[in-house]
DNA sequence: TTGAAAGCGCTAACAC
DNA sequence: GTGTTAGCGCTTTCAA
């Protein structure tokens, strides 16, 4: 069924037909309501290639996030998929996983799909290398992009992030002035926003004479997901002579893992074990007792990402760069 | 930059740029490679709208989720968008909520947008009452669509399947064995396996005599995230003076707010409360002690329905129902 | 082995 | 208010 078919049995042409499926005023009630008439009745949807084709958009962004089935990020991608789909867009997802090559290969296939934007979701986008970037930089040459919780001073770049840095800065002051001095910071990523929260937890530790170098950062590079590997690296930290009575983790899962080592350690929490989260997840509740966790205030992120990304796509001016304020959300793993 | 452009440059006919863009075979070497290079050159790209406009596809397959935030869905489309890239198709992703009237024009959508196959993910696309269903017949009539957990009759159908009834006439059969015989049913979800799944808990306390009616059947309502929420709904049934000293999930997070209010309640987990969750997460690893679980082994679900998507769109014959074993993993919230 | 040309279904500029 | 028609960029016959 094509817009010809249509215009035939209605009786009209198809210049009619398209006025009205877009809704144009230029068109009598009455042929209107014929024309919809038979729509209607042999249920036409228009063919989007053609129209696609003609406008050069397809009114879809596609989005980009290393792995789906994480937490934090199956979160950001359900809010943004939302948001478009109510402003009249929809989305192409790829989840890329974390190989550069393969990245790159997703943002081409998204732009080979002329989608009008590409929102790149979380920090693991962003490379070391300046060298390792310009594929962001030259997506942005055909369509504007989108970074959430990370940041790429370029043409045409657009990013919405949370403030890492002060988030972990204020809740590392904050373990530290409830009398707790050997805190050791817990994380997996080494990514834009990774480094953000490292530098935060850092910044607030060597104010206090409290920084011990390596020691006090932790990296624990493994699954996601796989809390028994985090607990065990955990024990063997312990095991290898490394003081610690707080844990700063870079997310839910990492402080959930510690809860679970200090149990297991028959450590009582927070007294002898204090410990910090991010995310403000729902793993902060999975927990006895539950995770103090800082909340970054993912679906504001987001939404302002998309009302920005409207604005872009409107031809308005739009900020390059937008920073919301995290949360410390204290529960039971904290004095 | 389109194909004409590229034709002009290297001095052939936009045919022959089209057939080294398809592999033809019919192109001599030379003409060949200059054409390749000069394609490099530009970095040019079709444009998939006018390919798609004549070929009819986009090889692009649709995935609905009711919510691609819920842990169990997220990893379902991790697996399954993984699944179709590696094999030369992309995804278009409709989180369509639980509403049916979103959910038939998410299809809609799909439809209009050309893609080759419709998944659905998870069983809340199945209604009660046949007449909901049409949606998906309808849909069927233009493509083929592929139901994971779920089943519905129809031509041009296919469902894979976990077989949940099993699982649960399993586990509530060995937790009646081990002694315990006042089981509460705690689900939050009428779907098509969520119906599966009391069934098989239901036939197995039967059996035994031990089924009470509504009282055994505890559905909680309210957000699938809300831990807290949850646990409050399980005081609030003991102090309306309901007995139960095991309590079967129909998913990991209400078996792990089962834990959590065992916790509260200074109950022995398992002697004086033992909890079986259902698949197998990493929330499985999340309270303590950890859950014993269903595990219905989704990845190798997915990987058949690609499998069996494949087959369809290459025209073969297919089975239009695949039933899977799912396997009960003891940890320590059962005897 | 290559080129010319007819679509694919739609939008939009232009004519009436 | 409505119809005609020229593209949009590609694939695919059909001829050469």
């Amino acid at each position: 069924m094509t817009i010809y078919d249509i215009s035939e049995k209605a009786g009209v042409s198809i210049a009619t037909v398209s006025r009205v499926l877009n809704g144009s005023s230029n068109v009598s009630e009455k042929t209107k309501k014929k024309v919809l008439d038979v729509i209607d009745k042999y249920e036409y949807t228009p063919n989007a290639f053609a129209r696609g084709l003609g406008l050069n958009t397809m009114k879809t962004i596609g989005i980009m996030c290393a792995d789906s089935s994480d937490l934090y990020l199956a979160k950001a991608i359900y809010y943004i998929e939302q948001k478009l789909r109510t402003n009249g867009y929809d989305s192409i997802l790829c989840c890329t996983g974390y190989n550069l090559k393969n990245k790159i290969s997703s943002m081409n296939l998204l732009i080979s799909k002329k989608v009008d934007s590409i929102i790149l979701v979380g920090s693991h986008f962003i490379c070391e290398s300046e060298a390792d970037n310009k594929y962001i930089a030259d997506a942005a040459a055909q369509v504007p992009v989108m970074l959430l919780n990370a940041a790429l001073e370029a043409p045409n770049v657009y990013c919405v992030v949370s403030d890492d840095y002060t988030s972990m800065y204020e809740a590392t002051l904050q373990m530290i002035q409830s009398g707790i001095t050997d805190i050791v910071y817990f994380y997996n990523s080494a990514s834009y926003s990774g480094k953000k929260k490292l530098a935060g937890y850092r910044a607030a530790m060597e104010e206090h004479g409290l920084f011990k170098g390596e020691e006090s950062m932790q990296f624990y590079q493994g699954s996601h997901e796989d809390i028994p590997a985090m607990t065990n690296y955990l024990r063997q930290l312990c095991q290898k002579g490394v003081v610690f009575r707080g844990i700063i983790a870079a997310d839910d899962t990492l402080a959930l893992a510690a809860v679970k080592y200090a149990r297991e350690s028959r450590l009582q929490i927070p007294k002898e074990l204090a410990v910090i989260g991010y995310n403000n997840s729902m793993l902060a509740h999975c927990c006895d007792p539950e995770l103090t966790s800082i909340d970054n205030k993912l679906e504001t992120l987001c939404q302002h990402l998309i009302s920005t990304l409207l604005g872009v796509l409107g031809g308005s001016e739009m900020p390059k760069k937008t920073v919301f304020s995290g949360e410390l959300i204290k529960r039971g793993t904290t004095l």
